[in-house]
DNA sequence: ATACGGAATTAGCCATACCTAAATAGTAAA
DNA sequence: TTTACTATTTAGGTATGGCTAATTCCGTAT
């Protein structure tokens, strides 16, 4: 169930859109059969976190919201715990912040947040979210999106595939760092990293997991 | 099923005998015939984890004992672990390791180890398995079964109590400490503890949980 | 040798969370 | 407006690991 709270909470965004049965099957890799199950169950707890109407998609209420961001303040927590403590490299910290963020107990968010020094940001560059608090969103767009030759600052990076990570890390495109698009093509785009002075080029897909914000 | 194999294993002890249904329902807060309906099932495992024959117990085979081991392995380590890095006192590590050693990975077990020094014991006096290596078991007898006027040594504390913890920590018996038993009643031992040179009286509860060996 | 009592097992259920296959609802195009 | 496609839901089944109640086994004491 938690899986499922915090699969409507990051697929709904900022705008916290109406979630799709199928887009919630795809993210958590199980069928469509299996989530409307499972919205039924979720829609039929006490007390409510999700509103469900049959055929229109599901969206947290203000309980399913503060469970979702606690999971993912767990999550981001954990992922800098592993990178910074424990040395994992940041294509590896995903998969085992996925699975432990379901059994953590609070005093252990406590004192890895601690030990932390209360951060702001996971290795990726997403915002950890405050205690007993919501996230905010960050204004980013993703870097084929963004604006020829106007520089940007990279604000964060999808997590969720490891070798996609790897590269980024290859060429130094890690959150924090500054570019500007030179070429943006169908396949590809070619981006001058600021510290670098040289040009680089990203397939699509690569291109795709770079979220980029204004300097 | 891991629950299964570690209570199989600490039930033993060291000289690996047969496990009772009764026994192992009492250790993991189950029935009775839960017990009799998982060892049925682990009997059914290949590779083979346990012996198991109707009505004469359970023993572990060589598969199940390597099992039970890195259980072992994994929750003391994460006691330690939660203990001298996250500041955990010594009666909260417990519960929190008991839940997590399911679901940490060889990554975080290594990476822990490493932090930590490939340590010899937890917090509580125990020794920590070598990895992929059975645990060896040490010379050690509950305090009440300690001549009196002998100079002995705690070697470790039972850990599944917080509040005898607590207790044990107030009293400056730790893991290391020497003593001697200066009386042993039905109710309750008087203790001298060495390097405080002063008498305590411990309760027959409290004494049972302190395993102590020779200097 | 037998009867008793506790330990253990069987039989039959419950809940969770997944699955496939079949039926239905909603939407967009003809 | 009807059709056709896709998303969604329903129906019915699986595995895990618990439960209670009823039964059976085993060892001890008579």
């Amino acid at each position: 169930m938690d899986d499922y709270l915090k699969a409507i909470l990051e697929l709904g965004g900022a705008e916290e859109a109406t979630v799709s049965t199928k887009a919630l099957a795809e993210r958590l890799a199980v069928r469509n059969a299996s989530v409307t199950g499972m919205l039924q169950k979720l829609a039929a707890q006490r007390p409510l976190l999700v509103l469900y109407e049959k055929h229109r998609g599901v969206r947290l209420t203000a309980a399913g919201k503060r469970r979702a961001w606690e999971l993912v303040r767990h999550h981001r927590l954990l992922e800098l715990f592993l990178h910074d403590v424990l040395k994992y490299s940041w294509d590896e910290v995903h998969e085992e912040a996925e699975r432990l963020e379901h059994f953590i107990s609070e005093r252990f968010e406590d004192r890895v947040a601690a030990i932390l020094g209360d951060p702001e940001t996971d290795p990726h560059g997403h915002l950890i979210p405050a205690k007993h608090e919501a996230g905010i969103y960050r204004e980013e767009v993703i870097l084929p999106d963004w604006p020829l030759q106007v520089r940007a600052v990279i604000s964060s990076v999808f997590d969720r595939n490891a070798a996609s990570l790897r590269e980024l890390e290859r060429l130094g495109l890690l959150p924090g760092v500054a570019l500007a698009v030179e070429k943006n093509s169908n396949s590809s785009l070619v981006v001058r990293v600021e510290s670098r002075g040289a040009f680089t080029r990203l397939d699509r897909d690569l291109a795709n997991c770079i979220l980029v914000a204004a300097s």
